[in-house]
DNA sequence: AACTTGTATTCAACTTGTTGAGTATGAAAT
DNA sequence: ATTTCATACTCAACAAGTTGAATACAAGTT
């Protein structure tokens, strides 16, 4: 339930409602957890039910009510406990690599334009996270968990940045007219 | 139905069983996916209602019989169209990252353990990698196939290299004492 | 006046992935 | 002689992720 801990983090730092949880994955924590909003409603539900948050109702106005969690005892010696256990590197499942494989039996162009269209993808969440990266190191004092999410920031950084390495690698290697006879190129 | 697919393009090459398919999975795939036997077998069956490949029974001395699947004149079908499909990132969900985000409320040191027992890890993945990518460049001549299988294991490499360099990063970042003072490093 | 956008939540159906048990054979190792 | 390993497959239960619909209010736009 790793989906859950990663809500009671979010959580940890302020109370928030499934709304403003899912806005939070977004903008901070998109770059290692992508969850959607029906997701985070239901892990929520779960959640609740298993005494690790409590909501309250906050009636607003101009805006429909809202329900804010917040994260019970039990909740933070959940998420802690967790948090101490050993870690395992997400299982890779990547379409991009079976069209790869698949290319012999594909027009050499659509793979070409395919990664080029990849390249652009990845190339503008650098961008993004770039703007975010500088934002940071505008503050001049940063809080823990904001020095902490500067961390998950550089991770996303690093991931993005060999992405768009090895779409530029594979480009040159594809434009080559000669690409599937003689020796490979580094 | 992306798994079926990947089987589709493993079969393309050559007709295999659900083991044989597990194993190629492991040595070769595995780099950008990672499927399990009995997912692999379910998946099987559900081609085999669809259409996309029909087994023959291969009676063996020794061993158990196995079921081999080929891919059908449809599944051939249905996987180009498949692959000439524009692809999206797949979803990143680390549970490193959130223990990265948790880390104010934790123990450094057991971050700091964490972190080096996960570098350890893709130092080591990194490390068989290193050995394949090795094994092509001696082969005089590689099939566009193994070539394929090449370029996908490159992305392996530089994927498992982001990962060493950004825990690097943070280790020296960590052990730094003065850590949660002061201006960012970069 | 009607449409879109942003805030806020809920429910249902379906697909995919994980975990574990269960069956069977032959070869190699202790 | 028994255990372990590698081959080879099946079934079931559960957890997690995807997709789409539905409801509701207010503000701004066309």
């Amino acid at each position: 339930m790793a989906l859950a801990h990663t809500i009671l983090v979010v959580l940890l730092e302020e109370p928030n409602s499934g709304y403003g949880i899912s806005k939070r994955f977004e903008e901070n924590v998109g770059c290692f957890w992508q969850a959607s909003q029906q997701q985070i409603y239901r892990e929520l539900g779960k959640m609740d039910r298993h005494g690790w948050i409590s909501p309250t109702v906050i009636p607003q106005e101009g805006k429909p009510d809202k329900k804010v969690y917040a994260v019970t005892d039990t909740g933070r010696q959940e998420v802690l406990k967790w948090c101490m256990e050993p870690t395992t590197p997400t299982p890779i499942r990547e379409d991009l690599l079976v069209q790869i494989l698949a290319a012999p039996y594909l027009d050499r162009q659509i793979v070409i334009t395919e990664i080029q269209r990849r390249r652009a993808i990845h190339q503008q969440i650098l961008d993004h996270y770039h703007d975010r990266d500088r934002w940071f190191r505008d503050q001049p004092n940063l809080s823990p968990q904001d020095r902490c999410r500067y961390f998950t920031l550089k991770r996303g950084i690093s991931y993005e940045e060999s992405w768009v390495d090895w779409c530029s690698n594979m480009l040159d290697i594809l434009q080559d007219p000669n690409f599937l006879e003689g020796e490979l190129q580094t």
